[in-house]
DNA sequence: AAAGTAATAGTACGACCGTTCGTATAGTTA
DNA sequence: TAACTATACGAACGGTCGTACTATTACTTT
């Protein structure tokens, strides 16, 4: 169901707007403080109503989970792919990956940071979820550095590389947020960035920009 | 109160044994998921005796923040303070954070790591507690690292330097715990941390061990 | 031993939690 | 029109939350 002739449904425009709020909500007071009754009340909706579309708190965590993984998608992973594998990707994901932070796509900062976090030490289908996600991500970052590799940009192990990178973005999302800093920490992060690349791109190659 | 001729009494002994157990759950469960129903019971201790040691939740909260702080304190800052300023100190900072959060000082990683995120981008005292802890520790390995370039023994920008080291604690915390994996992310935090310091020491210096 | 005080326990509260149930309304299909 | 389904609602459930009070211990001091 759910679709007539490409035109939504009541019903799932109603998830959709669940699902916009939760991401928000969860950004800021995490996957366990995105409570339903709360959900409900602020989207001037009854409780019954909102739990209907999901059938657990569980299920609920694991769609809002999915709605953040697509909005991730189209403000990081999507825009970088345009540009050539290559070097030009890295540095595109790593600006796309800053912007979508700095620009407070979700509120709290990223999403995924947030809640990861939340679940790092428990167990659980969330854990999962957030766990494949978090390999995803790496896994791709790690590919961009790889092709950058082989196309002969860069020297270097693109695993370690992987790591090292998005551990600027994260610094750079915790110390933003925890400062509420105009954004000196993501200047930190750029610029770590930018040397940490300049110390590999081989003889002919220059960074972008 | 409280002490009698270096002997500790019996509510401070509680006080004691319940921040002890608090701070476990906090790095696990968050500073909101340490609940003092759970926590009395957990102690075999009855609610409102737990309750009396601490007036509110809050107080509870901020208490376990200064308990975690001594904890963190003894593991990584005092160890590293018995080296001398310099170089030296700033890689025992960053071998002792790493087997401070390798070894599980708190069941769930560095604690601070944990109710920061959970923290950041709230307003009141805990974020306040939170935010100075932060600034306290930036402080500290900022200057460590300010020495080492006094000393000689480095070329860096003291600032961007450290911030680039706690990224890479920081990463490994998150990773070790999301995944977790042996010590694989450990690995690759210190082979960052190797080579970050490798390429700013000064001609005549090399790095430790 | 008596008095006084610090520490713990017991009980109860209002608020909110996730969840279930029965029901009313709207939209689609026959 | 009639039957059916999707969607939303209000009320209530048992439980847990933080907190407030009042008792009851245990220990110290006199």
């Amino acid at each position: 169901m759910e679709k007539v002739d490409g035109r939504l449904v009541r019903g799932d425009q109603t998830r959709r707007a669940v699902l916009r709020r939760s991401v928000d909500i969860a950004s800021v007071d995490g996957l366990e403080g995105l409570s339903i009754g709360r959900l409900a009340t602020e989207l001037g909706i009854s409780k019954s109503g909102l739990f209907a579309h999901f059938g657990s708190k569980e299920e609920l965590q694991l769609s809002t989970i999915r709605a953040a993984r697509r909005i991730y998608a189209d403000n990081v992973v999507l825009p970088a792919f345009e540009v050539e594998p290559g070097l030009g990707r890295v540095w595109a994901l790593s600006t796309h990956w800053l912007d979508y932070s700095q620009s407070r796509v979700f509120p709290g900062g990223c999403f995924f940071q947030k809640v990861s976090h939340e679940y790092a030490a428990r167990t659980g289908a969330v854990h999962e979820a957030l766990l494949t996600v978090h390999w995803e991500w790496m896994g791709l970052l790690e590919e961009a550095v790889q092709a950058a590799v082989d196309n002969g940009e860069l020297e270097a192990d693109a695993k370690q590389l992987a790591f090292e990178l998005n551990a600027y973005y994260e610094a750079a999302n915790l110390a933003s947020i925890l400062h509420d800093d105009g954004g000196a920490a993501y200047e930190l992060a750029r610029q770590a960035i930018r040397s940490r690349l300049e110390s590999t791109v081989t003889a002919e190659t220059t960074l972008p920009r």
